[in-house]
DNA sequence: CACCCCCGAGAACGAGCGTTCTCATTTCTG
DNA sequence: CAGAAATGAGAACGCTCGTTCTCGGGGGTG
């Protein structure tokens, strides 16, 4: 595999900057070529249309989310400590340039109704989320229910900090996980 | 006033069933004409642009949701009542027709980089809704982190409930808030 | 050197949409 | 009943944008 991007590659992160950046709508083909730096009609060779641009778009971001946890728990020993990183892995994204909430529910609130394909990624990337989050909770000995309010706090603190501008929902985040992971497994010094 | 709805209100009503029901920019103005059962010109004299009708349709969804919290609250006697009669609330909205989310969550993220009224209306709409919980954590006698963190749980559960199509969140949420308001309060048996 | 294929830059096209305009009809008013 | 003002329905305008087309030049091949 080649180490510096290819031109496909190239086009698809210009475009998540400017779809997350701005919205999927706002932006045109145009504005895309122009930051990718390539002429329109290799970007419709590579791409058929926008909506394909997009798909292949949001399938890339679901992977920098998946490729980010993994990344913070790498060094967590316990299933308890790879779940806390995932918050502190949001606070370090809210705390970046640009962030602007999750991209997923930004294009599902903008094109979930009336594409199916966007509700289907976006529902695919929270599924996926939470099978993740599942799957160390019921390493941990922990309750499907825990899981799911471990992903809600994730996701709660999402919008949070973009729209509430408070990058602290992470850390509050965290201490609220650590009580509910705490309370389900009683005195376990 | 006027028991039924005024000629305005029901053009304002119009528009928020389809902003909301499809996103703000898939939705032409002639969608909400024939919505509304007005003429152009009638509409255009309510309102100079579609801007200036979104914008009100914020506002009045923004009404909606503090008076649907409002009377949520109405028979809970303490304020810790008052604070799980959200989730209450938010478990049958996300069981109601239609439901698509936060209505300010989708349209932040649609507009929110590209309209400073969008952006800071949404942003208003959650610092208010910060506050009535703040105000009932406070007179609880619970800490400002508290109060985030149950805010927190209220709106993942809402990206949960729509992408994740999963209105249990609404219920997995209150569980939690209740363990971590018992977490502040111990023993208060 | 001549020919041909490919590629980049941007014009062009067609559709959709926000907004305004036209005009026939209706509804008040004196 | 006559005239004026307002209204409704929809056409029209101008702009944006997704997508395609044109054309001029450059590089590779016989």
């Amino acid at each position: 595999m080649s180490q510096q991007p290819t031109e496909r590659e190239r086009i698809v992160e210009a475009a998540d900057r400017l779809f997350y950046g701005r919205g999927i709508q706002s932006v045109g083909m145009d504005a895309v070529r122009e930051e990718a730096g390539v002429p329109l009609k290799r970007l419709y060779a590579e791409f058929p249309s926008k909506d394909a641009l997009l798909s292949e778009v949001l399938n890339h971001r679901a992977q920098l989310w998946s490729v980010g946890i993994a990344e913070a728990a790498r060094e967590a020993p316990t299933p308890r400590d790879k779940l806390l990183a995932i918050y502190d892995f949001l606070g370090e994204w809210f705390r970046s340039d640009g962030f602007r909430g999750c991209g997923f529910v930004n294009a599902f609130g903008e094109l979930g109704a009336v594409s199916a394909d966007v509700a289907a990624v976006a529902h695919e990337q929270k599924a996926s989320f939470q099978r993740y989050v599942g799957d160390l909770v019921a390493e941990m000995g922990g309750s499907p229910v825990l899981a799911s309010q471990l992903a809600i706090l994730a996701e709660g603190a999402q919008t949070t900090a973009a729209i509430g501008r408070r990058p602290e929902a992470a850390e509050h985040a965290r201490e609220a996980a650590e009580v509910l992971i705490g309370a389900e497994f009683p005195v376990e010094s």
